[in-house]
DNA sequence: GGTAAGCCCGTACCCAGGTACAGGATGCAA
DNA sequence: TTGCATCCTGTACCTGGGTACGGGCTTACC
């Protein structure tokens, strides 16, 4: 059965999240309002925990709030047939956005691994000219498309 | 010849950021002391440009400026033999740190998808669940990995 | 050498994203 | 049915990451 209620602090304890962070997230249209019992206490469904686990991961992933609302708006399957084309349009431009920072950190990865695997040594070239470029260079400079300092 | 050297003035506006911002990293140890002028101007080598947009990118993906400061310091090829190894077992750890992140995007990215190519209609039968478990559901629940909610 | 634009420093302020506190009502178990 | 943990609302405060302001010195150009 699918009619368990969890009270905020449950709730707030099972995702790891201050309780005050509940009702901060509803104010700011991030957590649906939740029922509520005669006396007035809030009544979660279970799954309002994997969704505060997933606004703290877009978060941690440089997503804002106001992002992170977007992103839960634009994933969620619409119900009904409607298919509302204006949010179909915008989950494609989020999309490309995590694209975009997929292929930003795939090239910090690719600095971090040449600096751990490499090592000072195969680098040793690049260390003599003394204004060697920073590293992730190319993150920086859309444009053109050297690969590495030296 | 590379003995140009830029006003911060110049170094913010190529970079797209507040002058004041560079006094600002360089208190948070971000940016490097530069040389100054003899009436005390700070003089910039046009590398300077490049860190900071190493900084902007690294903080949009989701980066603190402390963590940025680790990473450019972990990225940052070792001049001399040294070969210091904990700064290597940094950069490790960073890297560790970029892949989860990349993962997660790439879990944001095939929902994202999911939702646009597939529209509504394909996931009609999950809409019917009513309390069908949020979007993302695996990126938060970093243990079992089920895909898909339905 | 005068003058406008640019920079110096210190301090104060701003916004996002929470977090804490006060004073009172509710839930639940004994 | 009493007692304590938990929750309610509203408001105040905190941290990170900047930005703005004021009063005074530097630079660069005519």
């Amino acid at each position: 059965m699918s009619t368990t209620r969890l009270r905020s602090g449950q709730v707030a304890e099972a995702a790891g999240v201050n309780p005050q962070t509940l009702r901060y997230y509803e104010r700011r249209g991030l957590l649906a309002q939740p029922e509520r019992s005669l006396g007035g206490h809030r009544l979660y469904p279970p799954a309002a925990v994997t969704t505060l686990r997933v606004i703290k991961a877009a978060q941690r992933l440089g997503f804002t709030l106001d992002e992170v609302a977007d992103l839960l708006e634009a994933g969620r399957p619409r119900r009904a047939g409607g298919s509302d084309p204006g949010l179909r349009e915008r989950a494609r431009a989020k999309l490309a956005e995590v694209e975009a920072r997929i292929a930003d950190l795939r090239t910090i990865r690719a600095t971090l691994l040449e600096a751990v695997e490499a090592g000072c040594d195969d680098l040793a070239s690049c260390a003599t000219s003394t204004d060697c470029p920073l590293p992730f260079a190319d993150i920086a400079e859309e444009d053109h498309h050297d690969r590495h300092c030296c």
